[in-house]
DNA sequence: GCCAACGTTGGC
DNA sequence: GCCAACGTTGGC
């Protein structure tokens, strides 16, 4: 899952209550489908800091609630209003909650992923990718936390 | 700041 | 249903 950090970082989800935040503000169709179809309780994620000096993985995370109705898209107030969702009296868009598990010692940059044979291809290394929530198959997942070395969070 | 690659919108 | 115009993303 992709996330600029100064929006809301892998650190803000580690401050967040049990290491625990919802994931608003997905206004792509592809992004919302993915979350309503594919995730479960329990499935790991890895979190990508995107636009930024040097994007990377940075830590390993879970989901911890299937997905949901996200309101922010009916509040007027919210950056992620969505004046479609207001009209049709329901948000058209759902989130998940995600829950901190792991830093990465050493941060899996894109030069990192580029020069790995197993990690090149994964989705959020193609050009043009601007989808903020990608699969990753358990050979790239394996990859990363090796070469990332995960390392529990502590406090 | 540049620009490629998308997704969305809206006129027809 | 087509497609041009537009807006956004995001690496560099």
């Amino acid at each position: 899952m992709k996330s600029e950090p100064d929006v809301f970082s892998f650190s803000d989800l580690k401050n967040s209550p049990k290491m625990t935040a919802c994931w608003e503000g997905v206004r792509n169709y592809q992004a919302r489908n993915f979350m309503r179809d594919q995730f479960q309780v329990g499935d790991g994620v890895l979190f990508y800091h995107s636009s930024t000096e040097e994007p990377s993985i940075v830590g390993q995370a879970r989901v911890s609630r299937k997905a949901y109705d996200d309101n922010t898209a009916l509040d007027e107030k919210s950056p992620y209003f969505d004046a479609k969702s207001k009209a049709l009296g329901c948000s058209r868009w759902v989130m998940v909650d995600v829950t901190a598990v792991c830093d990465l010692v050493t941060l899996v940059n894109r030069k990192m992923m580029a020069d790995d044979k197993v990690l090149r291809g994964m989705k959020v290394m193609q050009k043009g990718m601007r989808l903020s929530i990608t699969p990753v198959s358990p050979a790239q997942w394996q990859r990363v936390l090796a070469l990332g070395v995960a390392k529990a969070i502590k406090g």
